[in-house]
DNA sequence: CCTACCGATCGGTAGG
DNA sequence: CCTACCGATCGGTAGG
C-alpha cells in the first residue's frame, strides 16, 4: 500500500527525477506529463508553471540543508566533532535527497532573479558556517593556527558538495561512513 | 592589433562564454549569432550544428587535462610531489580554461551517446591516475597504509574539480597557490 | 484532467 | 554572410 500522496507532490517528484537527469531546460512539460500519465496542459491544473517546479525543488534542498546544518552552530561539540558532524549531515542531505540536491547544485543558475538571490544568500550562510567552525577550531588550539580559513572552507565544501556527482545509493559506504572517512583524512592528513 | 583569428575559433569562444554562463540548452543559436554580429542562419556556413560546438568545447577541455596530467605518470617525483603537481596542473587547466572547463563539467551529459562515452572514459582515466598516485604513495611508505584508495581519490578530485564553481581570475591566489594550499592541508591534515 | 489550440521560438536549410 | 523560410516543439491557456 503506497502512501496517499497528492498529485502535486507526485509532480515534484517526477520533476526532480527528470530535471536531475536531463537538466531543467532539456525537460519539457510534455515529458513530465507523459511520465505522470497525463497530457501536457493538464499539469497546469496543479501547478502555475515550469519555474515553480524548479523553485520548489531548489527550496526543498535548501531547507533540508538548513534544517540539518544550522542547528550545529549551537551544538556543544569539540571542533573536530563539529567538523565531522557537519560533513556527516551535509553528505546525508545530499545522499538522502539526491535528485533535488542535484537540481539544487546544477540548475540554480536558471532560477529567476529573486529565487536566484535566495540561493546565493544560502550559499553565503553555509560558507560562513564552515568558516566559523574552522575559526573556532583554530581559536581553541585544535586546528593549525596558520590555516587559510577561506581556502580550508572551500576544501571542506568541495568534498561534501561534490558527492552529488558520484554518490549512488547501494554503494559500499553510506553517507555517514563517507563523511567519517573524509573527516579523518582531512584532520589527520594523508601522510604517514 | 588583435591576432587574426578565424571565424570558427571566434564562434567557439563565444559559445564557451554563453554555454558556461547560461547552459547549453538555454543558449540559442540566435543568441550566439547576435553576439558575433551575424544572423542565426549564417552560423551554419562555419559549423555543422549546435552539438558540434558542445563537442568541440568539451574535447578542448579534455585535451587540456590530458596533455597536462597524463605525462605525470612517467614523472620522477616523490609521491608527495606528484600529488601536489597533479593538483597544480589540474587546477591550472580549470583556471586557464574556465569557460570550457565549466562546459565540460556542467554540460557533458547533454552530449550525444558517442561523445558522452568518450567523456566517461576520460573520467575513468583521470580517476585511475589519481588512484595509482595514491597507491604508489602507500607502497613507498609515504602515505598512510590504511587509506581507502577510492575515497582518497574522490577527496582529491573533489578539491580540484570543484574549483570551477568558485575560482575567478583576479582573486588573491593563483591556481598554483590554491593547489599548494590544498596539497599541504591534505597531506598534513588540519589538526595541530 | 482532456481536447484543441495560441504565439513564440527553436535548430536548421535554400538560394543567393 | 543575408533573407526568407521550413517543420517541430516549446510553455501555457480556454473551455469543457
Amino acid at each position: 500500500m503506497t502512501q496517499p500522496k497528492n498529485r502535486r507532490e507526485q509532480i515534484y517528484e517526477v520533476a526532480g527525477a527528470l530535471f536531475s537527469e536531463r537538466g531543467y531546460h532539456a525537460t519539457s512539460m510534455r515529458d513530465l506529463a507523459s511520465q505522470l500519465g497525463m497530457q501536457g496542459g493538464s499539469l497546469y491544473a496543479h501547478i502555475s508553471g515550469k519555474e515553480e517546479l524548479l523553485v520548489e525543488l531548489v527550496n526543498q534542498a535548501a531547507q533540508q540543508f538548513d534544517a540539518s546544518l544550522l542547528p550545529l552552530r549551537a551544538a556543544d561539540l569539540t571542533p573536530e566533532e563539529k567538523l565531522r558532524e557537519a560533513m556527516r549531515r551535509h553528505i546525508e542531505v545530499v545522499a538522502g535527497n539526491l535528485e533535488s540536491a542535484t537540481v539544487f547544485f546544477h540548475e540554480w543558475k536558471h532560477l529567476s532573479p529573486e529565487a536566484y538571490g535566495k540561493v546565493t544568500a544560502w550559499r553565503d550562510t553555509i560558507d560562513a558556517l564552515y568558516r566559523d567552525l574552522i575559526r573556532e577550531g583554530i581559536d581553541k588550539g585544535v586546528f593549525k593556527a596558520d590555516l587559510d580559513i577561506k581556502m580550508t572552507a572551500y576544501l571542506l565544501l568541495s568534498a561534501v558538495n561534490w558527492t552529488y556527482t558520484w554518490y549512488r545509493p547501494g554503494g559500499p559506504l553510506n553517507a555517514a561512513q563517507i563523511a567519517d572517512q573524509f573527516a579523518v583524512m582531512l584532520l589527520e592528513g594523508l601522510r604517514r
